[in-house]
DNA sequence: CTACAGTCTGTAGCAGCTACAGGCTCAAGA
DNA sequence: TCTTGAGCCTGTAGCTGCTACAGACTGTAG
């Protein structure tokens, strides 16, 4: 089973090795259903073609864009269905926006406290720590 | 068994009110040894007193400001060891702020890209989605 | 004495992977 | 032709930090 018939399917170190995906993350998405179960040879190993690689990044872009799984397989099914709007895919994406600056914001939050506390810190060889005490409180 | 000793000791749920800590969160932290395991009465139940308190106030403060379990446990570990210095404790809050500051300029460029993208949404009734296109791509 | 709130234990589930072990298959070299 | 080794297969366990449940027991108030 050679890997070389150029663009015509992949196994699935091919196919990782094109996305970048772990392989068994790929396993993984087959498993949860947001990767469809492939096709397979008469031994049992997975067969892709090029919808598979397209799927796959689709997906891999949406997590890199911090997109929850559940939030991807909705996206999918959407264009799967032919039913998806631009009204629908917009307000979904700001609701994930939404979510990401209330991350953002938390963090800056967090951030603050730290570097202010930090702050007050010596740096000595003492017992006595700020960020100690801020915790002790 | 009274809880009503004003200040003497607690059982898990008046650990957990005074807390704000989930009551299961508290058999967590002692399952796993961040929380030491409380004496008993003779028939079973959980006794806390004030050095359990702090001890929970302490990690309750830590992980609200983003600290994993384990560099919690390092840190009670140096006081409870007596070898505590502000330079340490300094240097590792510090690294956890560089961990900190990394996750928002995470979020960032992944709030950019979302905002930008949606931004280009018409969000009429049509198919096409400039946020579809851009994970397809 | 009974009802009910509270406690006890072990275990499973969440997200999103990642990494094994143990067995099979396939192609290339000797 | 046989062997070697890479690659594939499966199921399952582990990671972080909880949270929730079931089923049994205990302790107290009426």
């Amino acid at each position: 089973m050679s890997d070389h018939v150029s663009g015509k399917w992949l196994q699935r170190a091919g196919l990782a090795q094109r996305t970048g995906c772990n392989l068994e993350t790929i396993r993984y998405y087959e498993k949860i259903g947001v990767m469809p179960d492939p096709p397979r040879t008469a031994s049992g190993h997975r067969i892709y073609d090029d919808s598979h690689l397209a799927r796959l990044r689709f997906i891999l872009r949406a997590r890199e864009l911090g997109f929850a799984i559940e939030q991807i397989r909705g996206l999918l099914d959407l264009v799967a269905g032919g039913t998806q709007t631009c009204a629908e895919v917009k307000e979904r994406t700001e609701r994930h926006l939404a979510d990401v600056r209330a991350k953002i914001a938390d963090l800056r939050r967090i951030e603050k406290v730290l570097a202010s506390t930090a702050a007050q810190c010596s740096g000595d060889e003492v017992p006595e720590c700020p960020v100690l005490k801020a915790l002790a409180s």
